[in-house]
DNA sequence: GTTCAATGATAAGCAAGGCTAACTATCCTT
DNA sequence: AAGGATAGTTAGCCTTGCTTATCATTGAAC
């Protein structure tokens, strides 16, 4: 099985809710990414059958290894093409929004060339 | 009604393939974009219906004014965005693939941006 | 201790975009 | 004229991702 796209973003979501809350659960995931509730259980269930998180009997959701692993990727990209976007003229605003998008689209390649212009 | 992401590729396409050819038909589009016959059938059937598009007698493709403009657009900032990247070390290849995911996605101002970068 | 709000889960369904299979229509060739 | 290839359409279905409506659980407050 795959991970889809959506799942990144989910995975990201919770590893930054976890940063900034030490605690993360499914309505927090649903306010912050702007999604219904059951949006939000339909993927949890998603990703604890494949193992990309756990939810303990608090319901309380936890990144396994698995699950970390991606996250940090993807907010790592999220941070560094806003970053970049930021360093070339782009608002914040605007540079976060676009970033969440570009990182799903380009290429290693493309990212590693942004990332050494930045520098 | 709205333009889906997928009815701007198409209508890029066309403009893409009436300057290389000088006309334009279904076939060419499918096999141009790795899509199947009925794939194509039924977008052209709804670009028709909004009028993005018209189908003469022959099945030959025409733009309209309105669907001639957003594909300029898009062809635009595909070819733009490409020579960015590669102005920046992305290989021709992954510049045009990653530029034809981007060109749907960047908002106006990260397309300024990026644009104001390459001079 | 009952009521109410908040959280989570289930069911059903919609929308965008794609596919294969099968039909039609047309044109070219033998 | 009969076949066969090419092009387009129709029907039916799959996938990703979302929605609303409804139900269950739980915890707090009166």
């Amino acid at each position: 099985m795959n991970i889809y796209e959506s799942s990144e973003d989910y995975l990201e979501r919770i590893y930054m809710l976890k940063l900034e809350k030490g605690y993360v659960k499914s309505i927090d995931v649903a306010k912050c990414l702007n999604v219904s509730k059951p949006s939000v259980s339909f993927a949890m269930k998603q990703l604890s059958e494949n193992e990309y998180i756990t939810m303990d009997e608090n319901k309380y959701i936890h990144l396994t290894d698995k699950g970390l692993s991606i996250a940090k990727t993807m907010y790592d990209r999220h941070m560094s093409l806003a970053k970049i976007l930021m360093s070339i003229g782009v608002s914040e605003d605007t540079a976060y929004k676009d970033a969440c998008k570009m990182e799903h689209d380009i290429s290693e390649e493309t990212y590693a060339a942004l990332k050494a212009l930045a520098k």
